[in-house]
This record gives structure tokens, sequence and C-alpha cells, in this order.
DNA sequence: GACCAGTGCTTCGAACTCGAAGCACTGCGG
DNA sequence: CCGCAGTGCTTCGAGTTCGAAGCACTGGTC
């Protein structure tokens, strides 16, 4: 019989392998520098890198949430964590009554300016390193558009909310 | 001045970025399919699946944590849960009284056999699809030298437990 | 203007995670 | 043989995660 649509071959399955252990090692390594440079999770600090980004240093909830691949009520959670450490503050939007907007404040952006040097150190050292410029190049070539369809992709967190039997 | 050693140019941040959130979609695809089809997490199945590779259908505890990028005490937590299960059992390692075997039951065996297509689907459709062949490979190539260049660090939840001042 | 499905965020409870501390055993030095 | 640092796993407590349910507001229809 033919193969199924998406079948995966040996060679993709050690790709995919090592793309999970590559990122979970990556994580952890980051996790101990950034505890130990400004006692921050990985989480808090996507957050604060995507604010310190934006225009005007601000971002709705959602796209926040989004953004960083983390479920809505995960960043309400250390939302209110950071606003209490005055990294950020939330303010109601002010086109949509509903929407909280999050701003990174001076101290947020002071204290990503401190750790961001340890932080690249250690992304360059552990996954860097062993490839060449033009690796570097070729990887995000191939990540991006994966990214991208991955993105396309309804995400699951985005789904329309069933009221009845959705059949 | 130079560069600090391990600088990280916009490709190598952009490439960092894209890896960090394919990895995070990609997780959380995969944990949407493995607990409709099986009602397993992602680090449940990787234990699975990692003991149905091995010789035996046996692990080491250590071994199985350093697999999968996971605590020791988190792996002991999953243990717990899928001996419950029946998909796994636990005994004392014969060389070294103080290791714990661990080795996939025939249910463990059954129920990976029964995921796996709708894993190897999820996987295909979100990570593949807009890859060539050549590209997969590309990624592989890009990959493997990476996980090894990580693991050949000490990792840290292998570091000597320190019993005075570290310094 | 009143309805009402849809959306944005938070609250809630249960489950999972981690590192530190603890316990059991190993294997080297004497 | 005994002591003792080192290792393998589990226990423990505190913190974090998620999805489901709840609340507040929007924007369409009549």
């Amino acid at each position: 019989m033919p193969d199924p649509p998406h079948a995966v071959d040996p060679v993709q399955l050690g790709a995919y392998f090592a793309l999970i252990e590559v990122s979970g090692l990556l994580r952890h390594a980051i996790e101990q520098q950034l505890r130990e440079a400004g006692d921050l999770t990985f989480v808090q600090f996507q957050v604060l890198m995507r604010l310190d980004q934006a225009a005007e240093g601000s971002r709705r909830m959602t796209e926040l949430a989004d953004a960083i691949v983390h479920s809505r009520s995960g960043l309400t959670y250390q939302a209110g964590r950071l606003e209490k450490a005055g990294l950020i503050t939330r303010t109601p939007s002010p086109d949509d009554e509903r929407g909280v907007t999050v701003t990174i404040t001076d101290a947020g952006r002071a204290l990503i300016a401190r750790v961001l040097p340890g932080h690249e150190e250690v992304v360059g050292r552990m996954l860097f390193e062993p490839l060449s410029r033009e690796d570097s190049q070729k990887l995000s070539d191939l990540l991006l558009p994966v990214r991208d369809h991955m993105r396309a992709a309804p995400p699951r967190s985005a789904a329309p909310r069933r009221r009845g039997a959705p059949g």
C-alpha cells in the first residue's frame, strides 16, 4: 500500500528527536543562567523580551501568550508576578475594554539589559558553537518556514469554545 | 573592542527564536494528540518510546531522565504513574542495589503501537510538511552535532553535590 | 435599545515540575 | 574489616502549569 500522507522516515525521526532534545537542553541551560543572573524564569524572560522589542513596549495579553507559546491562564499568572516585581504594568486597553495592555517598565528594561549578555553567551556557547555562520543561516532558513507553517495552522489555544456538541 | 567570544548575530537570534517557537508549538500539538489518543503526557510518551527502543525494553532511571531531559524527581513521579497504569515495571538493578531498572510491559508496548501512527501524523504534518526530503536531511545534519555538543557539556543535573562552600 | 453569540482575560482546582534534603548502597582508602 | 565520600533514587515543599468555567465587554441583529 502507499505511504500515508505524512509518514515519518528515519532521517526525519532523527531530526525530530534532535530538535526536542536540543530545545530541552537549551532551555534548561538558559533557565539556570536566568535564575542566577536575574531570578527570572524563561517564560518571564520571554515576556520581557517581547515587550522590550515591541512598539511602545506594549502588547496585549493574548498576543503575548501566542508569541511565547504559553497558555493564557499561565500568562495571567506570570503577568501577576512580573507586575508585583515592578517589571511590567497592566492597564485596560483603550480601544477594547475587555483587553489588557501589558507594558514594560524602566526596571523591566534595565533587568533585560542586565541579563541579556549572559543569556547570549549561553545561547552562543550551547547552540551556535558547533555551527558555522553558514550553518546558522541554513538553520534559520529551515526553521522560519516551519514556524510560519505551524503558526498558519489554527492554534489550539484559539479554538472556538464549544457550546453544544461539535458535530 | 572585539566581539565577545560567543556573540549572537541577528541571523542566529532569528534561528534561536524560531527553534524555541517551533519546539513549543510542536510540543503543544503533540500533547493534544497524545492526550486524545492514549491519555499520555509527552514526558510519559518519551519514557515509553525510549524503553520500547531499548534492549530488553529496560533502562535505568538516571539514563531515562538524561535521555528525555527531565529532572530525576520528575521522572520518579512519572514512573510512579506509569507503573500504576501497568505500562512499566520497576525492579532493583541486579548489578547495583541502589539502581532501579525500568522495563516496559506488553501493555506499554501496545499503547505505544496504538498512539504512534497519530503521533507520526502530527509530527509529519506540523514539522515536515514544509520541508523537502533534502531539507529534513539538512536539519538533521545541523541538529545532531548541536545535540552532541550540548550533551558533551557537563549536564547540570549531574553536577556534583556540594558539601561546603563552593569557592 | 435589547438581545446574544463571540472574545479577552481571570479564577479555580488538579496535576505536574523542580531543587534540596534524605536514605540506601557502593567502592575506595586505610 | 571499617569509615566515608560519592552515587542512585525517592521524598518533600513550594511554585508553576494547564484547561474548564466564569465574568466583562463587544459588535452584530432586530
